[in-house]
DNA sequence: GCCGTTTTCGGCCCGACTGTTTTCAGTCG
């Protein structure tokens, strides 16, 4: 996939080491500050590298970045061209600090950081570590016992290294909290916001709402939540507890009449609640998590999302489209696409059993889909590369293929049962499988899992030849594994524009820790024109409920029921099969 | 330092919680 990039991270790090710095020198920066930390943020989620722009289009392009202009411009240029950028640089000659690490702990900002260095010569995380040790930051004027003690909490949580989880695990432990404190029967609503409801593929914390008549008793069986190690923050309204799982997630108890902007506003992101307040700022109201407000004072809405959205002039907005790219624009011309959902999918085209390396028979997984509501599943077992997997030569193929038609039949009228094999891409672009093998198959997935560290351009010809050698589904396309592997490196354009020709579709692979194409290469593909199938990619029965991960990634890849192929009827999926 | 269908000047999102304070600065989301 797209190289990560040489630039936008370590520009983006300079930049918030700058804000940081600005912070504590005299006179107000705020302004300032909060342009280079906006201008950090969206140089972090930048896809092209600053360098290849600035190669391309010069600073002016550099200023079609949002938060860019031209002074910001010219310090990206100066550190592409020079290596170095003097106004960090001066800064950093007065601050020798490692604010970067420092502030990343909980409680620590740029000012105690100062604070810190200029009393304790604090510089890095190594002597912040001994200050704590020797007990020196609890006799500092502005710190106490508890300051230190936190410290050192944070200390323990950096080297433990707990940062963002996948979705598929912090959805399962929101839904169990969630239960718990509806079961409880001192809610009235508990639903989860942040970036898990919008379904981002890792989550940083949990943020659920609540509405209740009894708020402490809520807040008291939040802090004794058998999933909580320990309560970070209690109030009134809100307690942070850090899970044992790592995550920490925050319980707010709101007002049911504000429910609706509470929802809107701690669902983010971020940058889109801010375009969303610049929205109401420009309309001379003013937006807040209590509700939207006229000039007066007075509540123009405030119950739910919708009436919110409404009286700002803007279509609803589904939570996974609220990544400000672009949807605001396209809300308020009432032109926003109208996203898939999981009702709409007919059948699962991605699926393993025991032939290779599933857990359940051909059977098992057919009464699955079965109970699930499918017109159809197809299976989809392993080629021989994939010996680990047990997986199939041409002669077991034909076994297999026999011994699916043979238990189909008894679902004749209940569930189509589709033929087909997650076939090996190999080295070269050709398949695991004879002809024989292929021609059998209703339809046939390839996928590339070995011989991975190819360059961009061989992996790009690999991939290209296989759809020449007749592959209907490329599955898993990237093979990236979240927070554990890096994706393949080809060459999407390419890769793109061929699928459309020869009429590939590109799998959104829901298993929840692959979510492969992710929303980013969903958006660029869909610009291609081409289709894609919601796989679950299910070793097991119990995998074929990993759809709704595959539905929200498609969502976010603001994907229709017309973009998907397996929304369709099983005829209309094999005519285009053929 | 950025930005513009109210502005090329004068705005820029804003409230909760904590610790260490005797009224609030700092941090966070």
């Amino acid at each position: 996939m797209e190289k990560y990039s040489v630039y936008n991270q370590k520009i983006a790090e300079l930049f918030e080491e700058i804000a940081d710095m600005l912070e504590i020198e005299g006179g107000d920066h705020s302004f300032e500050i909060r342009a280079y930390r906006k201008a950090a943020m969206n140089l972090s989620v930048l896809q092209e590298d600053v360098g290849d722009i600035l190669e391309k289009e010069g600073t002016e392009g550099l200023m079609k970045i949002p938060g860019i202009g031209k002074g910001l411009a010219e310090r990206i240029r100066e550190y592409v061209e020079k290596g170095h950028m003097s106004k960090y640089e001066a800064l950093k000659k007065k601050y020798p600090i490692d604010f970067n690490s420092l502030t990343k702990i909980q409680g620590l900002g740029a000012r105690k950081v100062l604070k810190l260095y200029s009393s304790l010569h604090v510089k890095n995380i190594e002597d912040l570590k001994k200050a704590v040790a020797q007990h020196k930051i609890r006799a500092l004027e502005g710190f106490g016992e508890k300051s230190e003690s936190e410290i050192a909490k944070g200390l323990q949580l950096l080297e433990s290294a707990r940062g963002r989880m996948p979705l598929g695990t912090a959805l399962p432990e929101a839904e169990s909290i969630i239960k718990t404190i509806s079961d409880s029967g001192f809610a009235d609503r508990v639903v989860i916001a942040g970036s898990t409801r919008r379904m981002r593929e890792t989550v940083g914390d949990l943020d659920i709402l609540v509405t209740s008549a009894t708020p402490q008793k809520i807040m008291d069986l939040v802090a004794s939540l058998k999933e909580a190690e320990h309560v970070v923050v209690s109030g009134p309204t809100k307690t942070t507890i850090q899970l044992r799982m790592g995550l920490s997630c925050d319980v707010r108890v709101v007002e049911p009449s504000s429910f609706g902007a509470a929802l809107q506003y701690f669902t983010g992101s971020k940058e889109h609640g801010i375009a969303i307040r610049q929205i109401a700022v420009r309309k001379g109201l003013k937006l807040n998590e209590y509700g939207l407000f006229d000039k007066k004072g007075k509540v123009v809405a405030s119950k739910t999302e919708e009436e919110i959205y409404g009286k700002l002039g803007l279509q609803y907005i589904e939570p996974e489209m609220r990544e400000a790219r672009g949807e605001v624009a396209l809300a308020a011309e009432h032109r926003l696409p109208k996203l898939i959902e999981q009702k709409e999918i007919r059948g699962d085209l991605h699926t393993h059993t025991d032939n290779s390396d599933g857990q359940n028979t051909i059977e098992e997984m057919i009464e699955a889909a079965v109970r699930k509501g499918y017109s159809y599943i197809g299976l989809s077992d392993h080629s021989k590369s994939e010996y680990i997997a047990h997986g199939m030569d041409d002669k077991r193929f034909a076994k297999y293929f026999d011994e699916i038609d043979k238990v189909a039949e008894k679902y004749e009228g209940i569930i189509e049962v589709l033929k087909s094999g997650e076939v090996d891409i190999l080295k070269d672009g050709t398949l695991d499988v004879n002809k024989s093998t292929l021609d059998r198959m209703d339809y046939r997935i390839g996928a590339v899992h070995m011989n991975r560290n190819m360059s961009r351009d061989e992996m790009t010809k690999r991939i290209l030849g296989a759809f020449d050698e007749g592959i209907n589904i490329l599955a898993h396309p990237t093979g990236r594994l979240i927070n554990e592997r890096e994706p393949i490196d080809f060459d999407t354009d390419k890769v793109f524009h061929a699928a459309k020709d020869k009429g590939v579709i590109m799998e959104v692979n829901a298993f929840p820790n692959r979510l492969d194409l992710n929303d980013e290469n969903i958006i660029k593909a869909r610009s291609y024109g081409i289709k894609f199938a919601i796989d679950t990619d299910s070793h097991k029965t119990e995998h074929l409920d990993f759809i709704k991960y595959g539905i929200g990634t498609a969502r976010r890849g603001w994907l229709t029921k017309g973009d998907v192929v397996n929304t369709l009827d099983a005829d209309a999926l094999k005519r285009i099969f053929r």
